[in-house]
RNA sequence: CGCGGGGUGGAGCAGUCUGGUAGCUCGUCGGGCUCAUAACCCGAAGGUCGUUGGUUCAAAUCCGACCCCCGCAACCA
């Protein structure tokens, strides 16, 4: 039977452009990424794309802060993020921003469209403003002690202490915390966007399978406490687009970010003349996967799929969501340092390393997974080293010494056959998400090979090596049958070790790909044996912190 | 009673849907091996499965109550 090629679009959500890249932001790259390369391998057209979140008051004012002007200071990062996801293999098509003019393009279109069809609303609102600084304060922006408990230095939105939820105007004794001075009310008139409107056809989507079930238990809580229109401009000043027809007004940078899933993977097609933009966002022949955090389920959930709905767009096919990383059982805070940024981790560590680790540690659950350096250079030195490739190495070194680099013209079928019978569970548990049980299943492989190898014996058969031929070319089977165990072993990990399985290609002189999964090499000549991955040095730890 | 996720040997997890000998990796201890990056193989010790009550011949698993940890709550993104 012909496999049909899918066609499908693969988003992450977009890094915000106001800091470097971080052991969190990893996470969510990584994963996506392990299931692209996967999908490749197996065929199936692929675009995965992402950009930087360029808008917003937190960039407007770390840029003042900085004294460059915004649109310089998101190009800076655009570059700086671009290049550390290099360093981790994040294999995007197309990286871009949503500060462009295709995006401001896509969002003034959505926006008519919206505003066609009566989904813009207009009022006023009351907001606190800081009259020294001259600005609308974000909730976040305004400290004061809780109206509910009386804690004290608790933001405009809600209690950490207490958790309840209230405005911020009825903090006691608020404080802007640019100016810290006393903010005011005062009126401002805002754009709505009618969430509710779309009730009956978010209750319809949420539930037609694109939410996992915990996901979906948490999107229900806003339908069951009821859809509220939904703010979509900002004041001046703001780092934003400016509304059409609407003075001194900017849209949310919420409202301009997931639009860029669309002008990015535009841009993207303007470069690759062979992609039809409307295969992917005007119709429902392809696939849509949208990668993102819990943090962000209600904008994708909710907010998301109405626009596109009211718009004339497509919506996605699934949104997968993980959970946090977390370093002490905190999740990861850049203010309170405790964030490990993706290019000191590659000065000290390796890609493969911390892909390996979240690969053992995924799952499609929503849950969140403790950054343990020592436990990750237990875990990759174990696995990794002490046991797949350990299969290569010590029968390497043997075809190496013995055999001229040959492997022998058969194998041990009966075990083999076992490791390549894994191939259609093992890839089910990846395209399913869970990569932690698929781990499991590689790890427990090896452990079957070395096992192999040690009720074998060949380095006995090659030392005693006077009763004839015969004899030796056993050693040379059970070897390369070792190497063959190692090889397809490799072909499962390819996309996620992707430092590793390039110098096992090298080394065992052949590509690794999942449609030869099930010839072994044979009379095949390998390199000389050489190391192909060093163990994670335990002393980088102290370096990593030190800085 | 706002909502979601979690609590299983020293560490990290699987098992819970569908009740039936509590399993895996690391670590520890003992042995084997010496091909292998102090690697690999065999064996052992170590768990009242968060607490508590119930259902059942039988509960980590089902039901009730409670405790603890993490996250979210529409103006941080």
């Amino acid at each position: 039977m012909l496999k049909v090629k899918k066609k499908i679009l693969v988003t992450c959500a977009f890094p915000y452009a106001n800091g470097s890249i971080h052991l969190g932001h990893l996470l969510e790259q990584i994963q996506a990424d392990i299931w692209v390369r996967f999908q490749r391998m197996q065929g199936n057209i692929v675009w995965f794309i992402c950009s930087d979140d360029s808008h917003g008051t937190a960039i407007m004012l770390q840029s003042k802060k900085k004294k460059i002007i915004p649109e310089k200071f998101v190009s800076l990062i655009l570059e700086e993020h671009k290049k550390d996801f290099s360093c981790f293999d994040i294999s995007h098509d197309y990286y871009s921003s949503t500060h462009t003019k295709e995006n401001y393009h896509f969002v003034k279109k959505i926006f008519f469209s919206l505003m066609k069809k009566g989904f813009i609303k207009k009022r006023h609102i009351l907001q606190m403003y800081d009259l020294q600084e001259n600005i609308f304060l974000p909730d976040r922006l305004i400290l004061g002690s809780c109206p509910v408990c009386f804690s004290s230095n608790q933001f405009g939105d809600n209690c950490e202490v207490c958790s309840s939820i209230y405005e911020a105007h009825e903090l006691i004794n608020p404080i802007s915390c640019l100016s810290k001075s006393k903010p005011v009310l005062r009126r401002s008139k805002h754009l709505f966007f009618d969430l509710p409107a779309f009730k009956d056809m978010l209750i319809n989507w949420i539930n037609s399978g694109v939410l996992s079930n915990s996901v979906l238990n948490k999107t229900k809580e806003w339908f069951a406490t009821g859809l509220k229109e939904w703010n979509i401009s900002r004041d001046y000043p703001y780092f934003g687009f400016k509304i059409p027809n609407f003075s001194k007004k900017y849209f949310y940078v919420w409202f301009d970010a997931p639009i860029g899933y669309i002008s990015c993977f535009r841009k993207f097609c303007e470069k690759k003349t062979n992609i039809s933009f409307k295969e992917y966002w005007n119709s429902n022949d392809s696939y849509l996967y949208h990668f993102i955090g819990k943090d962000i389920i209600y904008f994708h959930s909710l907010f998301w799929p109405a626009i596109l709905e009211g718009s004339g767009f497509r919506k996605p096919t699934k949104i997968f969501v993980h959970g946090y990383v977390t370093i002490k059982g905190q999740k990861i805070s850049k203010s309170k340092g405790s964030a490990i940024l993706a290019k000191d981790w590659i000065k000290y560590f390796d890609s493969d390393s911390i892909r390996y680790f979240y690969a053992s540690k995924l799952s499609s659950k929503i849950e969140d997974i403790e950054v343990n350096l020592i436990e990750i250079i237990q875990k990759v030195n174990s696995d990794l080293v002490n046991k797949v490739v350990n299969l290569a190495t010590r029968t390497g070194k043997i075809i190496s010494t013995y055999f001229s680099n040959i492997l022998s013209d058969s194998i041990d079928n009966r075990i083999y056959n076992k490791v390549i019978n894994a191939s259609e569970n093992f890839l089910n548990l990846i395209l399913n998400r869970e990569y932690k049980k698929a781990i499991i299943l590689v790890i427990s492989l090896a452990n079957l090979g070395n096992k192999y190898v040690n009720l074998k014996k060949p380095w006995e058969i090659v030392k005693s090596n006077n009763s004839g031929d015969c004899n030796i070319k056993e050693a040379q089977l059970i070897c390369t049958t070792g190497i063959n165990i190692f090889r397809v072993l490799m072909i499962y990990l390819k996309p996620i070790t992707t430092v590793l399985a390039k110098t096992t290609e090298r080394f065992l002189n052949t590509k690794l790909s999942w449609e030869n999964i099930s010839t072994p090499l044979l009379n095949h000549k390998i390199s000389y044996f050489s190391p192909i991955y060093s163990k994670l040095d335990k002393n980088m730890v102290h370096l990593l912190f030190k800085k």
